[in-house]
DNA sequence: GCAAGGTC
């Protein structure tokens, strides 16, 4: 019998497959999946079924001074013991096995893995490796007739990085978290990997702080021929001769602008007409694919969370790949036949078969485990077989694949530049001529500026000449995606690690927000790191490891000569740290503090700060505690985050509540307890006044939130939902049917009527349940960015097409002012 | 209770 072993589940049931000519059978074994047929047993591991960790009497933190764990030995212990007991019985029952994990780096100690278990068990039995790039029927046959041996150097390769990252992380996290006295959860963590992605979000938060603008001007005029009128800007040639639309300073400026606004016309001196090739983008590897999905609102974990089921269910390949050119064996014309005649993908896949011939295009990553990311042309029902979520990533997934073998599109630009004395102006416009594949990909902006067709030498008309002050803006922080993009560029994690990095540095209270913002104690741990760990705060450690890697693969170094040299330069950092112990935990605890810190309690001077029950709700405590037991309640819904802006009557950070989509801001707690109280009567409780003479009244509770509700309560316990936000005027209207005043709600700019209260919580929960949107009908729009629209006012395309597409991007989250006007385009 | 890397 003969033993095949993958590296997961789904590559050993499709091994078994080609194998088997599709006539394998399935048992469960120890809830372990087994297919078998002919002579022949294969099984799938869940990648690292062993892993590496300290002997148990180095377990105590406080038992065990960190620097001993440089020292220790380190034990290799299954992890997943049901799928290591399996596999040792199956062992003892062949005669031959061969090792099928994935052909890169981490697949051949994987299969190490697997080879020591088995070998554990059978000293003799015939164990054999083969490698496929891709598991189908031309490359999975030629592996298995022409099967290898294991690379144990390659293996020993990754075995050193897990002996490092082990070593290097758990000393240096044991002794920040023993120096700030943090044991339990809230341990604070260093490693290889997250702390070098840390340091990338402080050191642009520092650059943030240390910014000081500057003050610019930029002037702007209309110009118009005929019945046409189009935006020029003001420019001029810089020392470097380049062109410049900054002017730094005022009297400049505002000599450009009195010559500019005394004239009525300009003088076209320059007029250029090229095109622009827009190739199509390239195939989606993980980060590509993260980041298109962040385009549209998705989350790097959402995301990959979305893929990974679309792909155990059979609709796209495996998404964890740094691949961006499609294999020899993917026929795209066979694939876009799968389309032909779906509803609403298959118009696309018809008009891209129509080509003469089809090219895909490719990336510069080429790597032999598995292909990009792509459909499989199984077809999932929107809405059946996957939720409307589900089915927007599907789609992205598929239009990029469009996208991959259409056609280029081509832009045309014209730049008019104009003249008023001296003084010169540009205009930009640009068209776009060929669509080509955004027909098909309709995520990218395709908004067009119109510039007239002008003659150099001819007058337009000059008005509306403006000047502008503006002032330069601080960098902006990184994006989710922007994040892994900068993480795969520096080297650092994989393909399926980097959006766990990013999830981690959440859980651990590093960051909080989107896009992520660090903490206090971030600030401080990038600091104590970059004073005496520098290395494991740098890109380096990765770089080097790397190196040292390649050398045992090629084998000119062994994973002892690594792992010596590497302990060795652990041991001279913590001989600079040793004496720095106390003052390293003193700045720890200090912002582990400033992280939770209000402001002044009221009434005894010392700190207020934002608490956790032992129920797990948060609430606002004196640091003066037990001698001052001053408390303010928070809103049960959200994980309190504590905003810059203070309250000016209480010198109090406000609070912003976050719960997903029904994140609010609170505001100063203090501000909101003194508003708790009973406002004004409205009329008779429907529930109770009859029979007790309950009435309805406006209520604000300490926590913020506002409601009507019977001034019996507690024992009636009637009440409607009011908005937290706004002043709310009781008006001489009453409604017809309950008998109560109209409200209207002061908020912004427009105020709100909200009618009868009874009214409006009936009108509240019609809608709730029959939710749907015209906006589906959009390329590209799914469930989650129709919530989003709906949250900023926009209900339907009608809204959609009205509204101020900078305005919108502003209010929602992963939407582009360019994406707003593609979509108003199509609407 | 540590890391990073697989996979679910």
């Amino acid at each position: 019998m003969e033993l095949i072993i993958t590296e997961k589940d789904n590559a050993a049931r499709r091994i078994a497959d080609i194998l088997s000519g599709g006539t394998y059978d399935s048992s469960r074994e120890n809830g372990v999946n087994v297919y078998e047929w002919g002579g022949k047993r294969c099984v799938g591991l869940s990648g690292h079924v062993v892993g590496v960790d300290f002997p148990d009497e180095y377990s105590d933190w406080r038992d065990v001074e960190p620097v001993e764990l440089i020292d220790a030995s380190v034990e290799k212990t299954a992890t997943k013991e049901n799928i290591v007991a399996t596999l040792r019985i199956l062992a003892r029952k062949a005669t031959r096995v061969t090792i099928a994990t994935d052909y890169d780096r981490e697949g051949e100690l994987i299969g190490k893995e697997a080879y020591d278990i088995v070998r554990d068990v059978d000293e003799e039995v015939p164990i054999r490796r083969v490698r496929f790039s891709s598991i189908t029927e031309n490359e999975v046959q030629s592996a298995f007739d022409d099967p290898d041996d294991l690379d144990f150097d390659l293996a020993a390769a990754g075995e050193a990085r897990q002996i490092i990252d082990l070593v290097w992380g758990a000393a240096l996290t044991r002794f920040l978290s023993l120096s700030a006295g943090q044991l339990g959860n809230d341990f604070i963590s260093v490693g290889r990997v997250q702390s070098p992605t840390l340091k990338l979000i402080v050191d642009r938060e520092r650059e943030i702080q240390a910014f000081d603008p500057e003050t610019y001007w930029e002037l702007f005029g209309d110009l118009t021929k005929e019945d046409t009128t189009f935006e020029a800007q003001y420019f001029y040639r810089d020392e470097d001769d380049n062109e410049a639309e900054r002017v730094w300073e005022e009297a400049v400026a505002d000599e450009v602008y009195e010559t500019l606004a005394e004239r009525d016309s300009a003088t076209v001196v320059d007029v250029n007409r090229r095109t622009r090739t827009d190739t199509p983008p390239e195939p989606f590897n993980t980060t590509q694919f993260i980041r298109a999905a962040g385009a549209i609102g998705y989350s790097a974990k959402r995301a990959m969370s979305i893929a990974e089921d679309l792909y155990t269910a059979g609709y796209i390949t495996y998404p964890r790949t740094d691949n961006t050119v499609y294999p020899d064996d993917l026929d795209p014309e066979e694939l876009l036949d799968d389309f032909v005649s779906h509803p609403t993908l298959g118009e696309s896949a018809e008009s891209l078969l129509e080509a003469d011939e089809i090219v895909p295009t490719e990336g510069d990553e080429e790597t032999t485990d598995h292909p990009p990311i792509h459909p499989t042309g199984e077809i999932p029902s929107r809405g059946g077989d996957v939720s409307d979520d589900e089915w927007e990533v599907y789609e992205l997934v598929v239009r990029r694949f469009y996208a991959t073998v259409a056609d280029a599109a081509v832009w045309e630009h014209l730049k008019v530049v104009t003249e008023v004395d001296d003084y010169r102006m540009k205009s930009n416009g640009k068209r776009l001529v060929e669509p080509g594949y955004h027909d098909v990909y309709p995520y990218f902006s395709t908004s067009e500026n119109y510039v007239p067709d002008v003659t150099e030498g001819e007058e337009l008309a000059l008005t509306d000449v403006e000047l502008e002050e503006k002032e330069t803006q601080p960098p902006r922080r990184y994006g989710q995606s922007r994040l892994i993009e900068t993480m795969e560029d520096m080297g650092i994690g994989t393909k399926s690690t980097r959006h766990n990095t990013l999830e981690k540095l959440y859980d651990r209270g590093y960051i909080e927000s989107d896009p992520p913002r660090p903490t206090k104690l971030a600030m401080a741990v990038v600091d104590a790191a970059e004073n005496y760990a520098d290395r494991v705060v740098s890109e380096e450690m990765t770089a080097q490891l790397e190196q040292d890697m390649d050398a045992i693969a090629s084998g000119e170094a062994t994973l002892d000569d690594v792992t010596d040299e590497s302990r060795e330069m652990l041991e001279e950092i913590f001989a600079n740290l040793a004496d720095s112990r106390d003052e390293i935990g003193d700045h720890l605890r200090k912002s582990l503090k400033d992280d939770k810190r209000l402001g002044p309690c009221p009434e005894c001077g010392e700190d207020l700060l934002v608490r956790r029950s032992r129920h797990g709700s948060y609430f606002v405590g004196c640091d003066g505690y037990p001698d001052c037991e001053n408390t303010l309640p928070l809103p049960s819904t959200g994980k309190p985050l504590i905003l810059e802006s203070e309250c000016e009557d209480h010198g109090l950070n406000e609070v912003k509540m976050l719960a997903g989509r029904q994140t609010f801001v609170h505001g100063c707690p203090l501000c909101k307890a003194e508003d708790a109280g009973e406002g004004p009567v409205l009329g008779t409780c429907p529930e109770c006044g009859d029979e007790h003479d309950g009435e309805l009244a406006v209520k604000t509770l300490q926590s913020g939130s506002r409601l009507v509700g019977c001034t019996r309560y507690p024992d009636c316990e009637y009440s409607l939902p009011l908005p937290r936000r706004g002043e709310i005027e009781v008006t001489d209207e009453r409604c017809d049917e309950h008998g109560l005043p109209e409200l209207v709600v002061h908020s912004g700019d427009d105020p709100w009527e909200l009618g009868c209260p009874i009214c409006n919580y009936q009108e509240f929960q019609a809608r709730e349940s029959d939710s749907g949107s015209d906006l589906e009908a959009l390329d590209g729009v799914g469930a989650k960015t129709v919530e989003k629209l709906a949250d900023a006012g926009i209900e339907s395309l009608d809204d959609l097409t009205e509204a101020d597409p900078d305005a919108v991007a502003e209010d929602v989250d992963g939407v582009s002012a360019d994406r707003v006007r593609t979509w108003q385009a199509k609407a």
